[in-house]
Formats: C-alpha cells, sequence, structure tokens
DNA sequence: TCTGGGGTCCTAGGACCC
DNA sequence: TCTGGGGTCCTAGGACCC
C-alpha cells in the first residue's frame, strides 16, 4: 500500500445548488441568488423571479451565490433573517432532482479522466490521482486543469474549486483557499508555510464546540494547534480525538480515497410550518408520521436495504431534541412495519401534560442496522438451523436422561 | 431575526454472557 | 462472603459535515 508520495484532489463545486439554477436559467446571472424556502412562489407583478422579501415561513438557506454572498447571506442563514438583509434578492425553492442530475453529470466526467473518486455528497468528490500522476505535482496540476474543464463543460457552465496535496485532510482545507473556480497545491515542504497561519476551525472536524475549546486555551491557528503537547490533547479531548487533532495539525493523514462505502443509515423527517400539539394535533400528526413511513420504505427499496433497527426523533417548540429507537428481532423493510415500530419508539418519549414538551416542531423516523435482503435472508436461515439444533440437542438431551 | 434535511462517527452506561 | 474482567449489543445523545 502505497501511503507516501500520493496525490489526492479536492473538487468542491462553487456554490452549487444557486450555479444549477443559472444553468438553466441565464437571465439569473449577475443577480444575487439563494436557494432556500419550503415550496416555489411566483414572482409578483412586475418581477421576473421571486424574492426573498415575500417570504413567509420556516426554513433556513441552503446555499447564496457570490453576489447573495456580498449581501450577507450565506447558507444556513434562517430564511427571515435573510429576507430581513437582502429583501430584493431572489430565493429559489430548490429542486434536488434537478441537482442531483447535474451532480451525476460532474462526477461522471470526473471519472471519465480519473476513476478513483470517493463521493462526498452532492456537490463534493476526492479523488486520487497517484497512479494518473506518478506522484507527480506538476502532472496532477495539468490534470486538475482538466479536470476543472470537463466539469464546466459538462454541467453547462458551473465552476468548481480543486485542492491538491498529499492527503485529503489538506486537499480539503486547500480547495477552500481561492474560491470560486480555483486552483491550489499544497506540496508536502509547503504545508507549514501555507496550512499553519490558518484557523483551527478551517480543520474539516474541528467544529464550533472544539474551535470555542481551543480558542479559551489560546490556540487560535492551526500552527498553535500543532506546538500543543500531544499528552494535553488527548487530556482534554479523549484519546482517540485529541490523537486526531495532534496528527491533523503536523498534516498526517492516512485515510485512503474509497470508492464505495455501504449505507448506514436511512431517514426521514420534517418541520412542520406550524407547531403541532401532541394530543390537539394528533390526526395531523398520525398523517405525517404515515407519510415518513411510507417515504421512509419507498427509500429503503429503492436502496435495496432492510433495517433491523427504527427510530424517532422529536424536536420540541423549544428546539430540544430527543430520540428512540428500538432493535426488534425481524427486520423491516414495509410502510406498515416501519410505522409500528415508530409508534412503540414514541411511546417512550417523555411527552408533558402541558408546557414546552407537548408542542413539537419536528418528527422524524430513522431505520438502521441495514441489511441487504439477501443476507437478511441468510441470517433467518442460520437462525432456523441453530433453532432446530437446539431442539435436537434438547431432544438427545432428553434421550440421555435417565 | 429563530434555527432544514440528510448523513457519519464517537462516547458512555447498562444488560448480558463467559 | 465477596468478588474478577472482557466482549458484545443496545440505546441515547452529541459533535460534526454537506
Amino acid at each position: 500500500m502505497l501511503l507516501s508520495g500520493r496525490i489526492i484532489a479536492h473538487l468542491d463545486m462553487d456554490a452549487f445548488y444557486a450555479n444549477a439554477e443559472l444553468v438553466r436559467n441565464p437571465a439569473l446571472k449577475g443577480l444575487p441568488v439563494a436557494v432556500g424556502g419550503r415550496r416555489g412562489m411566483q414572482p409578483l407583478a412586475g418581477q421576473q423571479f421571486p424574492t426573498l422579501a415575500q417570504y413567509e415561513g420556516r426554513g433556513v438557506l441552503t446555499t447564496a451565490n457570490y453576489e447573495a454572498r456580498a449581501l450577507g447571506l450565506h447558507s444556513a442563514m434562517p430564511t427571515m433573517k435573510a429576507a430581513k438583509l437582502a429583501p430584493h434578492a431572489i430565493l429559489l425553492p430548490a429542486d434536488f432532482d434537478w441537482y442531483k442530475t447535474l451532480s451525476r453529470q460532474f462526477k461522471t466526467a470526473v471519472r471519465d479522466l480519473a476513476p478513483n473518486v470517493e463521493d462526498r455528497g452532492i456537490d463534493e468528490i476526492y479523488i486520487d490521482l497517484t497512479e494518473e500522476t506518478g506522484g507527480k505535482f506538476d502532472a496532477a496540476i495539468d490534470l486538475a486543469l482538466k479536470l476543472k474543464a470537463a466539469v464546466t463543460q459538462a454541467t453547462g457552465g458551473m465552476t468548481c474549486s480543486v485542492g491538491l496535496s498529499e492527503n485529503k485532510l489538506t486537499s480539503k482545507i486547500c480547495s477552500d483557499l481561492q474560491k470560486p473556480n480555483g486552483l491550489s497545491v499544497v506540496r508536502p515542504e509547503h504545508f507549514q508555510d501555507i496550512i499553519w497561519p490558518l484557523a483551527v476551525g478551517k480543520i474539516n472536524g474541528v467544529g464550533p464546540k472544539a474551535q470555542e475549546k481551543l480558542n479559551a486555551m489560546g490556540v487560535n491557528t492551526i500552527a498553535q494547534l500543532a506546538a500543543q503537547p500531544l499528552e494535553l490533547l488527548r487530556e482534554r479531548f479523549g484519546e482517540s480525538y485529541g490523537l486526531w487533532m495532534h496528527e491533523s495539525a503536523h498534516g498526517i493523514d492516512r485515510r485512503e480515497v474509497t470508492l464505495y462505502s455501504e449505507p448506514k443509515s436511512i431517514s426521514r423527517e420534517t418541520t412542520f410550518e406550524q407547531d403541532m400539539h401532541v394530543r390537539r394535533h394528533r390526526d395531523n400528526l398520525t398523517q405525517v408520521l404515515l407519510h415518513l413511513a411510507d417515504r421512509l420504505s419507498q427509500d429503503l427499496a429503492r436502496k435495496q436495504r432492510l433495517a433491523k433497527t427504527i427510530g424517532v426523533k422529536v424536536r420540541f417548540a423549544d428546539f430540544k431534541s430527543l430520540t428512540r429507537d428500538i432493535t426488534t428481532g425481524a427486520v423491516v423493510g414495509s410502510a406498515d412495519d416501519i410505522l409500528q415500530a415508530a409508534r412503540a419508539c414514541l411511546k417512550k418519549i417523555p411527552f408533558e401534560q402541558k408546557g414546552a414538551h407537548s408542542t413539537i416542531r419536528l418528527l422524524g423516523i430513522k431505520a438502521s442496522h441495514l441489511i441487504s435482503p439477501a443476507d437478511a435472508a441468510l441470517e433467518q436461515a442460520a437462525l432456523e438451523s441453530r433453532k432446530s439444533k437446539g431442539q435436537a440437542q434438547l431432544f438427545l438431551d432428553l434421550e440421555d436422561a435417565p
């Protein structure tokens, strides 16, 4: 196995959802565009596109293009807040089918030139370019430029940003250095010059909580993190996370680019337009649960999986959420079985008679411990065989008895 | 100005078995 | 009478990511 001398690319589509809208509607070009909201809104009279000012309801932006970012908008921003900031920015509802189509197109274009691709969601991939480039960065830059051109060609004009380095972690940081439409390279000998001055939060895996904790220790940059004794990090963050932080700060990341991974869980959840009371809106909630179970069942069928565990998630009006799940002896896949399991989970949730925890804003169902129907059949057969053997053994024991 | 929906991984306690 | 340790599974919650 080749653990050094690798070349790994991280390719990240620029403002993917917003630019996907531009592909099919060039009139949006140059305008501030955000994607989010619930369903399609019609433009007001005299306007070509719906705007944020028209929006009412819950939700967050999923994407803002660069023109919208200049107005202060960004993804995960509550839509109502965005509407206050930039009422005239265009707001389009997310059309995931369209984005998935473009996603397949750009990934296929990349795989045609470099097949060792790891999927990281709809708009991101890692690519192991070691074989194609012989581990040479000059060759990798040439190939990366070809990949960028191929992506733009395949998507009708969308751009992406690429980071090149010897591992996934550094390439991920690096693809973000020159956005949009960038190409950044961090050769091993330049790691400290380029990466160390950056904030610890730039490390993929150091989120708000860890960053806050590090900042409190006086650790702001990756260089400062690298200077922390390993033992101190392990003490403060746990054995595994502490070690991971230490290695990350030193540019060590041995993870391979994995071409395929099995799904671990599949879930469906929905936030209501208005909070629902667990008893007063019982009928509505039942309808929602039915719908979620149905969708989840379809998802499982599409991915050819059955579930050993079903769980529910409830988010209360105060935004606190909790989960309950059960593992039954059997595997489930049908909407009816999912529904039955979900109901059993809901029985375990301590709803209050009054107050915040009798009103909920979100309901979800999750399937986990997934297994293919074929493997489920094998397990079942093995179980039957053990059972009959056990019975045979019991029979023998009885025969042996005096 | 309230906070989507889909995931992964890790931790930690308790049950249960050997 | 008091007492192991290891392993695995299940459950709940939380951090983090796109």
